[in-house]
Formats: structure tokens, C-alpha cells, sequence
RNA sequence: GGUCCCAUAGCUCAGCUGGAUAGAGCAACAGAUUUCUAAUCUGUAGGUCAUAGGUUCGAAUCCUAUUGGGAUCACCA
């Protein structure tokens, strides 16, 4: 449309010998109810033009249908100037910018962007949470590099810590050598129960320690679970043999369990950190961060930042005991990625919990210079809630990724099932179908809404798949895929004698029109949700279309070739659309 | 208490850098299938865009304050 833009510049500076920016004219899609496809906003200019908004848009709109062939209309209404473009311009852009193979394929542009996103726990399984954060940055990703970015996807795993020793030593205790061979137990779950195992246990010495008299602060630190947990992670800093085993062990089932759900939910990694490698990092930017005066030494040895300029607090960066904190493992990792890859932007999906440590993070890398520092971005999203509060692991209250990826595959079946479709299908066929299905409902459920917006998820409310959703979409798809079918070979020369094309049909190819600019849009934005509404609006205008107007049955063969050409276009967009949220479309459904 | 995020129809959400009468889906009601997949389509009904000011030719959108909700401010990660 950048044609428009130019040719308005023009006409103003023709009209009313006035320079302006290609910027200040607002171009938008003219609405419904209008007639045209592009409006041009003329309040702007009834300063230069000294004339009523009405006016200026007739004066403008006669100019530019004289400059360009392509327009082969305008009206103004109350200042806006709607312009009609000739069916010829809109056909050709089916041909010619549309069907091309490298339609919405941007040319490689050079920078190179990592996305670190699910950045799981080992201590227990994956859950709701961890479902958005997972299709988040995998999405994200995905339109990075349709986008036209080098993409690195990461996972850094956070193996250690109390919590990992919280599991251990519960199973060790409590376990009786059980394991997800003999328990039959995927093995995330396993140790998962055990996480739990060690929390009801933690509280019921809490319990008798108040009851003995303590208070509460005193018994969660005097608890023997509690000391017996941190006595087993200095064990394990310090490499005892047999806390190491064990960890590994159990870690080991985790990691089974988890490339089980990253299976089923599509999504894959480049390169994996762990921090059991990296918790030590970044003892040496501490040196860098006081020789450079960013960072002070206080009195009792630990080291900090005053960022109170920039309108935070101090932060500590290294304890007085001379170890690092998750701020400095943080810096450190930063600093191995960006040596690893040389990347010119970093983005970490991270909850919104944790806005805080990554402000400061960024503002401390900054300061010290870091290459790549001005390319960190925290893609912050809402947490996912249930009606009755925040998810717990700890206490069991959570919608478990596994158990909900299964219940939606299982309402799939249902659904497909009653509609009697799949009769013909094989057993393998069928389970790849509700597979699809099930799995496109939830991720589409997830990514339609704005990343940072939190999210109400009710266990008992079913996910829809109708309406606004990824099996409306899906359907769509496979609706286009049994027309295409049906008419077999086609023949692009038969189309080339429609000329005239109906409202539907010219409303449809304008929606296709606008998929380059939904990607760069969402790739700006990191925001998916922008490429899951711009699909939805798609597949509707379809529809719309598809009711409206008889393809394989149309008048004549020039408009049955055109609408088949259209239906392919169409179908092929919402395909890679949906590719870009990581949702696969069905042939049939 | 400081800081950050959020608030649009009964419910779940769109609304791009300010632009026309604020749009979808679900739920409710009424219709459409001798015709390419009815998981579809059409229509009806549903709004003080949290509130109050301000900037502007023009504000759901920008600014300020207030209210409500959430998060965060550990020598935890």
C-alpha cells in the first residue's frame, strides 16, 4: 500500500505545496460498511488545505485516481477518503504476490536472536504454567524466523538448588527404592511426588515444633527435614559421591519424563544450559563490575549495585561469604550465551513474576558495557490462575501438562467422533487427528491472548472448539484441502478470464494481502496473539466466501479455476499462519 | 510504604503508531443443509471502554489523580 502513501504525498504537495512525511499519512483499512479497501484520514490536512475535511478528500482522492490506474474509485465521508482499488490490482496480487511460493517469506535479515523460554525445575512435573511459557517462546520463535532472524531456541534447566534436594531427600528417605520402572510412574511425576512428600512431611514438623513451644519463623528454620535438606546441597557442592548419584539418578527419570511432554507439545531446543554448569559463573564480572567502579564492596566483604538512579534499590551481587546469588549466576550466564553465539538479541520468557530481577539485570549489564546488552528483552507474561488462586505445586494444586494435554486429545475424540467423519479412518489416523485437534484447542486457547495479560484458566469449563478457535481454524483448513481435492488438477490459465470479483472474494484476498504485515507486526511485538487473531479473521472471511459463493459448482470454469486458486492461496496462508503458533492443520476432520 | 502490570458486552477476548456508529467468540433467542465438510453461515439482543479531570479538530487508545485486582521490593532461585 506503500503506493497510496507516495501518491498522497504527492497530491499534497501538488495541491497544496505543502512537504509531508510518507509517516504522516494514515492509511487504514477502510471499514465494512464503506465502500473501498484503504482510507486515508484527511483531518491532517485541512490545516495545509485551508479547506473542510470533505473537501480535501475529494481534492486529494480526484488526484490520486488520476496518478495511479490502479484506483478505480473514491468516496468521502465526514473527512475520511476511501479508495477503491480496480479488481485487476487485486487479482494480479493473487497471482503475482500472493500464490508465489515465497509469499510472507522475509529475506534472511541478518541479526541473530536467542529465545530462552520453559526453563523448567527438575524437582517436578510441567504444568499449566509452564504449557504457556513453552508455546509462548516456541511461537515466538517461529515468527522470529519467518521474520527473517537467525533464531537459537534455548532451555536453561534449572537442575539444583534446595528444592531438587527437597525431592532427593524425600524419596530417599520415604521412597523405598522406588522408581518409574517398578511404580510404572512417568518419571517427572515420580519425583514430583516426592516434592510434595517432602513439603507434607516439612509442615508436620513445623507443626509439632509450635507445638513444642517455637514460633513459626523459628520451627521452618529448626525443622530436621529442612536442615537435612540443606546439609545434602552443601554435600552436593562439595561433590559428595553419593548425593551425586542419587541426583543424577532421579534427575535422570525427570529428563525422560520431560522430553515426553516437550514431544506432545511440539515444542524443540538448540542448546540446553544447565545451571548445575553455570551457578558459579560470574564471579569474574564481579572483578570486572568493582575495577570498573559499577559495583561497591561493602564493609562485611559482599558487593553491590546502587541502582536508586534508576529508580530501583541497592542489589546485592555477591554475598559476604564471598558466593554468588541468582543475580550473579545470572550475569554470568548471559555473558556464556551471548560467547557462545554472539547474538544480537536475547529474549527470556520469563512470568511476570519476575520483572524485577530482569530490569535489573539488563540495567546492570548495560552499565557495565556488555556486548548484546541493548538487544535483552523480557518477554513477560501473566500467570496462568485457577478460579481458586495461584497454582501450587508444593500443595498439589495445579493442572498437571500432561494429565490436561491428555483430557483435551480426549475431548477431541468426542467431538470428532460425533460428527461421524472419521468413520473411514484408520485407528493410527484417527489418533493423529485428535492429536492435532485436541492439542490445537489448548495452544490456540493460550496464544489468542495477549502475552502479558494474565490468564483465568477453569478446569472445569471445557476449552471450546468452536468459534474463536484453533479447531474453528483447523476446520477451516480441512474444508479448503477436501474442495482442492474434489477439483483435482488445477489450471491457472482457465482462471486468467475472471476479471470481475464479488465482495467476498475481493475481501478475501485482502485479508491474504495482510499477512506479511501481521508477522512483522508480531515479530516486533513478540506477540503471537497478533498472528492467532489474524488467522481467525482469515479462516472467517473464508467461510463467509465459501458460503457465499459455489467453487467447484461456479457459473462458469474461468470463475471455478479462480476460486480454487483462491481456496489454495487461502489455505496455504492459514497453514503457515498456524505453523507460526505452532499448531498443525488436518487434511480432513 | 515504593515500583511495575492489568481493568472494554453476563463470560473469554480483539481493537496496530490517537480517527467514522467500539468489534468477535461463548452463553440466550430466531433462522439457513435436494448444492463443494453445519466443528459452518445469517440475524436479534447485549456497552457510562473502572471513575474523575486534562491534551486534541478528534481519546477505549496519550497525560494526571483516584478506585479495584495482580506481581514485586531476600546474603531464596
Amino acid at each position: 500500500m506503500d503506493f497510496i502513501v507516495e501518491a498522497a504525498v504527492k497530491a499534497i504537495k501538488h495541491l497544496y505545496d505543502t512537504d509531508v512525511a510518507p509517516g504522516d499519512v494514515n492509511l487504514q483499512e477502510t471499514r465494512k460498511e464503506f465502500e473501498g479497501q484503504v482510507t486515508v484520514v484527511t483531518f491532517p490536512f485541512t490545516r495545509f488545505s485551508k479547506k473542510s475535511p470533505e473537501q480535501t478528500g475529494v481534492e486529494i482522492g480526484t488526484f490520486i485516481q488520476n496518478e495511479l490506474k490502479e484506483v478505480s474509485g473514491f468516496n468521502v465521508i465526514k473527512g475520511f477518503l476511501n479508495i477503491s482499488l480496480a479488481d485487476d490490482y487485486w487479482i494480479t496480487q493473487l497471482y503475482h504476490t500472493i500464490l508465489p511460493a515465497d509469499f510472507a517469506s522475509f529475506k534472511p535479515n541478518g541479526a541473530k536472536v536467542m529465545v530462552e523460554y520453559s526453563s523448567p525445575n527438575t524437582n517436578k512435573p510441567l504444568h499449566l504454567g509452564h504449557i504457556r511459557n513453552n508455546l509462548l517462546g516456541f511461537s515466538v520463535a517461529e515468527i522470529l524466523a519467518a521474520a527473517g532472524y537467525e533464531v537459537i531456541k534455548t532451555n536453561l534447566v534449572n537442575d539444583r538448588g534446595i528444592h531438587i534436594c527437597k525431592s532427593m531427600l524425600a524419596w530417599q528417605r520415604f521412597g523405598n527404592g522406588e522408581t518409574p520402572e517398578s511404580s510404572g510412574l512417568k518419571g517427572d511425576h515420580l519425583v514430583g511426588k516426592y516434592y510434595v512428600l517432602f513439603d507434607k512431611e516439612y509442615k508436620k514438623q513445623i507443626e509439632e515444633l509450635k507445638a513444642a513451644g517455637q514460633t513459626e519463623d523459628d520451627a521452618k528454620k529448626n525443622a530436621l527435614l529442612i536442615k537435612e535438606a540443606q546439609q545434602m546441597l552443601q554435600q552436593w557442592e562439595a561433590g559428595d559421591e553419593e548425593v551425586l548419584s542419587l541426583w543424577k539418578t532421579m534427575n535422570r527419570w525427570v529428563y525422560t519424563g520431560f522430553a515426553e511432554t516437550y514431544k506432545e507439545l511440539g515444542v524443540t531446543f538448540d542448546k540446553f544450559y544447565y545451571e548445575s554448569d553455570t551457578y558459579l559463573l560470574g564471579k569474574d564480572i564481579i572483578e570486572e563490575g568493582l575495577a570498573k567502579g559499577v559495583f561497591f564492596r561493602k564493609d562485611d566483604n559482599s558487593v553491590w549495585i546502587d541502582l536508586t538512579e534508576e529508580g530501583l534499590d541497592e542489589k546485592l551481587v555477591l554475598r559476604s561469604d564471598g558466593t554468588s546469588v541468582y543475580m550473579t549466576q545470572d550475569m554470568g550466564t548471559a555473558q556464556l550465551k551471548y560467547n557462545d553465539f554472539h547474538m544480537d538479541r536475547s529474549i527470556y520468557v520469563v512470568g511476570n513474576e519476575q520483572d524485577y530481577h530482569f530490569k535489573v539485570l539488563f540495567t546492570i549489564l548495560k552499565k557495565l558495557g556488555k556486548q548484546g546488552s541493548e538487544g535483552l528483552f523480557h518477554l513477560s507474561y501473566g500467570m496462568v490462575d485457577l478460579p481458586s488462586g495461584k497454582m501450587k505445586s508444593r500443595e498439589g494444586t495445579v493442572v498437571d501438562a500432561d494429565d490436561l494435554m491428555a483430557e483435551m486429545q480426549q475431548t477431541a475424540k468426542v467431538q470428532t467422533d460425533a460428527t461421524g467423519k472419521v468413520d473411514g479412518f484408520s485407528e493410527e489416523e484417527k489418533l493423529h487427528l485428535y492429536h492435532i485437534i485436541g492439542m490445537g484447542a489448548l495452544k490456540y486457547f493460550l496464544l489468542k491472548v495477549d502475552p502479558k495479560k494474565r490468564l483465568l484458566f477453569d478446569p472445569n469449563e471445557s476449552v471450546d472448539f468452536q468459534g474463536h478457535t484453533g479447531p474453528f481454524i483447523q476446520y477451516t483448513h480441512a474444508r479448503i484441502r477436501s474442495v482442492l481435492n474434489r477439483a483435482g488438477l488445477l489450471d491457472i490459465a482457465g482462471a486468467a478470464a475472471y476479471d470481475q470479483l464479488a465482495p467476498e472474494e475481493r475481501d478475501l484476498i485482502v485479508a491474504l494481502t495482510q499477512f506479511p504485515e501481521a508477522i512483522k507486526l508480531a515479530a516486533d511485538t513478540y506477540s503471537p496473539a497478533i498472528i492467532a487473531n489474524y488467522v481467525y479473521e482469515l479462516a472467517k472471511t473464508f467461510n463467509k466466501f465459501y458460503h457465499e459463493k459455489s467453487i467447484l459448482q461456479a457459473e462458469d470454469e474461468a470463475s471455478k479455476q479462480f476460486r480454487l486458486q483462491l481456496s489454495a492461496a487461502s489455505g496455504k496462508v492459514i497453514n503457515k499462519g498456524m505453523k507460526l503458533l505452532g499448531i498443525e492443520v488436518p487434511e480432513r476432520m
